[in-house]
DNA sequence: AAATAATTGACAGCATGCTGTCTAATTGTT
DNA sequence: AACAATTAGACAGCATGCTGTCAATTATTT
């Protein structure tokens, strides 16, 4: 007879063993879309992810950095990329002399808008059955369990 | 005046660029939660993944690879490291040769069962306020998505 | 049974996250 | 104003995903 397991798993726990593994999948899915989908406008997902993030307003790496959560090392090498792909460009920072603002060159924003279009070219072909109030109580969620760890 | 945006995006369209990039950020959160949590054991999450595939049965790389959604060479390399620290072993597989059999050792059933506590111990603190069910939702509406791509 | 296709392992190399350390610059405190 | 703490850049190296290629094995087709 087999040895019965002290300590089981809550619902919950079960659930959320599952949605870890699940975000694991789905996060793997979505670069590789998002690779495949801006793969013939030279780029990828970690370099139109920082395009965007510069998209409204010039920031310096570091501050790029703090609003995707990653770290400004890793930042620094993707804006080094762009920079070597024309895509960005180094200016003077007015409030600080080392951390320059990394500014889209207009091949940046050309790019970037032809991503813009991709992504909702996207999104619609996703859309079908799902609806935006779904998704915004899914993120809500993961920002929820996001903050308790 | 400012130019006006030729196309903007619909409400999907909005809050799917918006889950992606939470998810983004959750997936790198859970991360580094699973690997602070499983440091002291010597693991790490993607040693723990591949333990938590062979738990039930013992199964070939490939299979491992299938399952979890990743590249076989990309399991191989984590199998190794198994291997090189104790926790797994290869054995012939009486349907394959080449294929060998990843199973776990009594050292990696029995840090997998640590695992499993700290998991537990873990979802709990992390449960409050939240629902299975409402966990649930989230999981098929990422497979629902997943699907999609 | 023989030929062809698919799977697997092994190896090499890239992409993009991370940590750690050193130095320079900035900011905050006294 | 001087000192301490924090922040930023630069460089090094690790972890873990990926792709590509070649040979060996297994599975499928004819």
């Amino acid at each position: 007879m087999k040895k019965q397991k002290q300590i089981s798993r809550t619902p919950f726990a079960e659930a959320f063993t599952q949605l870890i593994l699940e975000t694991f999948r789905f996060n793997g899915r979505l670069l590789a879309t998002g690779d495949r989908l801006t793969k013939e406008l030279g780029l990828s997902s970690s370099l139109w992810q920082v395009i965007g993030a510069i998209n409204e307003a010039p920031l310096p790496v570091a501050q790029i950095a703090r609003n995707m959560g990653l770290t400004r090392q890793s930042v620094r090498r993707t804006a080094n990329v762009l920079k070597d792909k024309g895509f960005v460009e180094f200016q003077e920072n007015p409030n600080h002399q080392r951390a320059k603002l990394v500014v889209l060159t207009k091949q940046g924003h050309n790019v970037f808008d032809k991503v813009i279009k991709i992504q909702i070219d996207w999104s619609n072909s996703v859309a079908k059955g799902l609806s935006a109030t779904k998704l915004k109580a899914v993120i809500q969620t993961m920002r929820s369990l996001s903050e308790r760890l």
